[in-house]
DNA sequence: GAAAATTCATTGACTAGGAAACTAAATTCG
DNA sequence: CGAATTTAGTTTCCTAGTCAATGAATTTTC
């Protein structure tokens, strides 16, 4: 008897989260090599195609709260690749940017998210490749999705 | 100036986390509404097939820590869900098993897990779905991974 | 058959993040 | 203008994990 119910490998929904932690947790592993997480990777990524962001824009586009950007910040600061300054017209704003380290860090960092990749999926033939993304691009886009995934 | 290093998102994995991630969170808060939280989710039905499994298959089963299924067990255990017993001939093992209660809510639970793979993938095709379920279960294969995905 | 090594599981210290309370500043509105 | 509301950010408390240390029982080895 049992098994009335549903196998949970009959869910795309299973896989898919097999395969995403899988690969998030082997780019965790190399970005601990350089001593920074998958949260502190983004937040920086974010960081370096700007001047400098607020907070609560990092929150939103990171998918995090307030609370958990201010904290990631804290670390950040004191690892000395980002600085956090005051706003002169709003006092309550604050801007978060790259320091110089911080800046010179990213380019490696996103040698290492290549290779992580490339690791990943260089096992699918290219058209495989291919229509996977083009799959997932599908479904971000059908289900209006946005936020840059952290965890 | 600026970026000479690759876009975020042309990595497949930035793709696959945002949605796999949006799936996850929605799933959690389908179970919330019965209280369950994902890993007890990936519990119950592990042992929903079997009369009882020992913390450490467990625990290899849905890629977590030992650790973390003892705490598991623990909840679990609190909410009358699951029981659990000592080993007769090894007194070091225990045996973890659904309570009538827990095997009661397991096909619940399903249901929400099926109701939830449904809206989450619904928007693709039936081609394009069966397309992406071969391509995650290639990559599954390919990379030889195994344990449930539980975060 | 006793000492050493291994295995099973729990526990404690620690970490990352969420939710909500809180502080301070700016904005709105009567 | 001053009170109420909103906004920006931090802080506190809580949860759910990991990792390492531990205790207890079994297995191995000589």
């Amino acid at each position: 008897m049992s098994s009335a119910i549903s196998d949970l490998t009959s869910h795309t929904g299973y896989w898919m989260r097999m395969i995403s932690n899988a690969v998030s947790q082997d780019f965790a592993r190399r970005l601990a090599s350089e001593g920074v997480t998958v949260a502190e990777w983004v937040f920086l990524r974010a960081l370096y195609d700007e001047r400098s962001l607020s907070p609560s824009l990092l929150a939103t586009k990171m998918g995090m709260t307030k609370g958990a950007i201010s904290k990631l910040a804290d670390r950040l600061l004191e690892k000395g690749l980002v600085s956090r300054t005051e706003d002169e017209t709003d006092r309550r704003a604050h801007h978060l940017a790259l320091s110089v380290e911080g800046r010179a860090k990213v380019p490696q960092l996103a040698a290492l998210a290549d290779a992580n990749d490339a690791e990943a999926f260089g096992v699918l033939s290219a058209e495989d490749h291919a229509e996977l993304d083009r799959l997932l691009k599908l479904l971000v886009e059908r289900r209006g999705l946005s936020s840059a995934p952290v965890d």
